[in-house]
DNA sequence: CTGAAAGCGCTAACAC
DNA sequence: GTGTTAGCGCTTTCAG
């Protein structure tokens, strides 16, 4: 910077305020400095303007895995939606393990951003003690673990609403979930379970426990095995459920091969909206959490932390869900791919 | 730190030395200075560090998206390699758009972070001019774009020939393949046409050029696509060697739909060995190229350069592939997932 | 509108 | 073994 100021014959604090975009510099004076800066190729040095300024212009993802397919959507909206805020995106993979979650609030890392947005897998609303460390935060899931902190959840109860009516309008009575754990009230299966009942309801359809598979984990295979619970068990349902799309598949795989055919003897509805889901065979229906929303709100809502002088009012917000019919439920396919 | 020395006792280099694990410190010493950084929950600021040090102790990976199963999957083990060497990764994606894995290379991402890894998929031997912007430089992927720098690649050739050598140890003689584009001989697809057609020599088989299917993209629709061109081609394949994993799961999709039996009237062979592979239907046998060694490696040449006082040798690595049987190609399926 | 000088928090010579 | 001191490159009062 010094070098460039020499070039241009100003002063470094006219390169600065330059390089900054300032207002009250001559144009005559500012193109000399560009001049002088493109001839030296000189770049910014990053730390020493952090230093300074006391930030980092960066922020952590803590997700539980890039492999995991909502997830790696999820952090490519993230890291798009961020930069056009001048943020870098750090991503903090914590394997949906409760160390690794803790760490992510309280590390070494946590010091290297400026903010975090972290998607709890495993912390519950009594760790929000570990959560008091200072610094920035959007928490982004389903259950509201703390008030006192910003968060993005998804619609889990009214989607699940919407895509149990969606079957049962088709006159589907015997509709069953897959994966949903005992005891999970408060985290997307329990919430999503309780939007099935909700419809039924609704619809006078009286609620049938044995008809809701728990699932162990949430995939493919565990949705296979579940399926493969509920024909062994001769339940005969004729829709399924399931309350994430990668349980949908296994289930449409299990179906497939025991010859049930779906949508005509058993429809079948995901939660997710994953790519995947948009060439499977049958294609899938799915309600859509509005992943998109979902990334753009929680940065927007870490932003206002950043800047913010003062304390900042928290806020819940909730992404509009949207359900996407497709031949799992028997809807028209042809825009669904190439076939 | 200076507060941290203050009640210490100490003066602030101490505490420094303390810090960074400096030997040549009494015990006493420094468990004195442990206490006071404990009581005052002093952290190190890590702008000052990096502005003094003159390096961030980050590192970016510029791949085309998380979203896409095979770097989504990459991307968990290059973090957690580097987190091992205590560096931070900055991910970029790219789109797979030129401009973007430019952008990665000398935009202004690049000055924050110490080293660069890249899996440039539109940047060709003549883009090394871009490459030329200063900086720790490592290239994954299949081509080796300039030996003046690091590359870190996978046994294209040699892990197709071995795909197609299993197909022809089980007597099929038609062997399609899917995906190659014409005039790619030196990318991913061209190197594993490479491959296959290695072992159709070796084995005596004559070449027929019109089992190999172009696939426009690698999506399963592209693979579902081209399998339906080969059915109603009529040219009766006996088994398909799919360039990728997402290819060959969309062909299994088309077989199925037309009641081809897999592995009993077509056998598959897919290349990524994508966690997909392991649930499909059959599930499916796949070169797998030795993720792990990748991330390893790449992380592990990047580092070196990052150490390194003078210039350093370019290295060319090629990690080791491994064939992975599964049900497409009849391999028993009883370890494969719980159905 | 531009210049001079101070200092962000840390590390590394160099003394003691 | 430990203390003193001088910057790393930038932004920012405060003068002019």
């Amino acid at each position: 910077m010094h070098d460039v100021a020499a070039r241009a014959g100003v002063s470094i604090k006219t390169v600065s305020n330059v390089v900054n975009d300032r207002p009250h510099i001559s144009a005559e004076t500012r193109e000399r400095v560009d001049r002088a800066i493109a001839e030296l190729d000189y770049q910014v040095n990053v730390s020493a303007r952090n230093l300074r300024l006391g930030r980092t212009g960066m922020i952590g993802l803590a997700i539980p895995a890039l492999s995991v397919a909502y997830y790696g959507e999820l952090a490519d909206l993230v890291i798009s939606r961020a930069a056009e805020e001048g943020l870098t995106v750090v991503v903090e993979p914590t394997a949906a393990c409760r160390d690794a979650e803790i760490d992510a609030l309280r590390g070494a890392r946590r010091r290297l951003t400026d903010g975090l947005l972290i998607a709890p897998v495993t912390l519950t609303a009594a760790d929000v003690t570990h959560l008091s460390a200072a610094g920035p935060l959007v928490i982004l899931g389903e259950d509201v673990l703390d008030p006192a902190f910003d968060h993005v959840t998804m619609a889990d109860v009214d989607g699940a609403r919407a895509a149990t009516e969606l079957l049962l309008a088709q006159g589907r009575r015997r509709i069953a979930v897959v994966g949903p754990a005992p005891g999970e009230e408060s985290k997307a299966g329990g919430l999503r379970l309780t939007g099935y009942r909700q419809a039924l309801r609704a619809a006078g359809v009286p609620y049938d426990e044995s008809l809701v598979v728990a699932a162990g984990a949430w995939g493919r295979e565990d949705g296979a095995r579940a399926a493969l619970s509920l024909l062994d068990a001769g339940l005969a349902p004729d829709a399924v459920f399931a309350v994430t799309d990668t349980l949908a598949l296994g289930v449409l795989h299990t179906l497939r091969t025991h010859g049930v055919a779906v949508p005509e003897d058993v429809a079948v509805v995901g939660f997710d909206d994953v790519d995947e889901a948009r060439f499977s065979h049958p294609t899938l229906t799915s309600v859509s959490p509005g992943r998109a929303e979902i990334a753009r709100t929680a940065v927007r809502l870490l932003q206002r932390r950043l800047v913010a002088d003062g304390p900042v009012e928290p806020v819940v917000h909730q992404a509009e869900f949207r359900l996407v019919e497709r031949g799992s439920t028997g809807a028209d396919r042809a825009a669904d791919s190439g076939e």
